[in-house]
DNA sequence: TTTAATAGACAGAAAGTCTGTCCATTTACA
DNA sequence: TGTAAATGGACAGACTTTCTGTCTATTAAA
């Protein structure tokens, strides 16, 4: 009947996905910080979650986390600032320089996934172990099924 | 063994939760850009998401939505300008203003509705209309056990 | 070997959020 | 019932995170 807000905005899939999306996101950088990394924003993790072992150049984390070169730019300057990442030149590449976790980029990395796996064990003891494997099945089934980017 | 970056950081469950948020986010915004609405923005679903019908108080938008009045309010001032909501005085409190959807608010909120269906719809083609509604079961259950607010 | 493309740096701007402070009004209670 | 506390909102200033636009250095391609 009416086009006026109704309680059902509240049930979309997005606000579904939002809910421990954010949740996790809370809790995940409010540990890190627990943890003695307060220093480590949400921001930060597009470049977290892109890094690897060897060393990665800007514009490659910046392609993978779907950000312009500046912005990732930024967040390495920030980080390196910060002492989680150095920045040494590209031995393959003259133009290029290779950003590398420190030691201590290294220990929030391996925090990150240690407090990952722990909120996900949290929500699979509310759920149930069953319900949290079929969840991960189904999220897996329909990433794959929006193609691999888009 | 190893500290270093893995490809174990896209396997956590927040990623798996990432990657289907943000293609709504991305097709829902773009589809209200098609439609006509090019100058909402992801930021203004905080307002929203929450708005009532009859109008709502900065204050309370502002606690549903998590963030500060003066942030609340700057989405109010930036949708005023835009047209998609008016701002009247409270009659039950002299304090307090009510924010309303205009007519073109209230098109823009229909639209954010159709939207988010059709796009569900969409997965639910790609991963079965049964493996739909278990997600949608279990991620209710799990912000149910999560807990209304946190 | 000149020209294209690429990696990154620098400058400037804008969005969206915050903290701190203030005023007007309402509510509570002594 | 009159004053104090709480509440709704406004204003000022700042910061983070992103963007566009332009520039240089280097590599790759014609």
């Amino acid at each position: 009947m009416s086009n006026v807000p109704l309680p059902d905005a509240q049930a979309t899939l997005g606000a579904l996905l939002r809910r421990p999306y954010e949740y996790l996101q809370t809790k995940v950088y409010g540990g890190l910080a627990a943890r003695g990394f307060p220093d480590i924003r949400p921001a930060h993790s597009s470049l977290l979650r892109y890094i690897r072992p060897e060393g990665s150049r800007v514009v490659d984390l910046a392609e993978r986390a779907q950000i312009t070169k500046q912005s990732m730019a930024y967040l390495v300057g920030d980080l390196e600032s910060l002492g989680y990442v150095t920045v040494v030149p590209d031995p393959d590449d003259g133009r290029a320089k290779r950003v590398v976790l420190t030691p201590r980029g290294q220990a929030v990395w391996a925090t990150l996934i240690e407090l990952s796996q722990t909120l996900e064990d949290h929500c699979g003891a509310l759920i149930g172990a069953a319900d949290m494997a079929t969840l991960r099945r189904i999220l897996q089934d329909l990433s794959q099924a929006l193609g691999p980017r888009d």
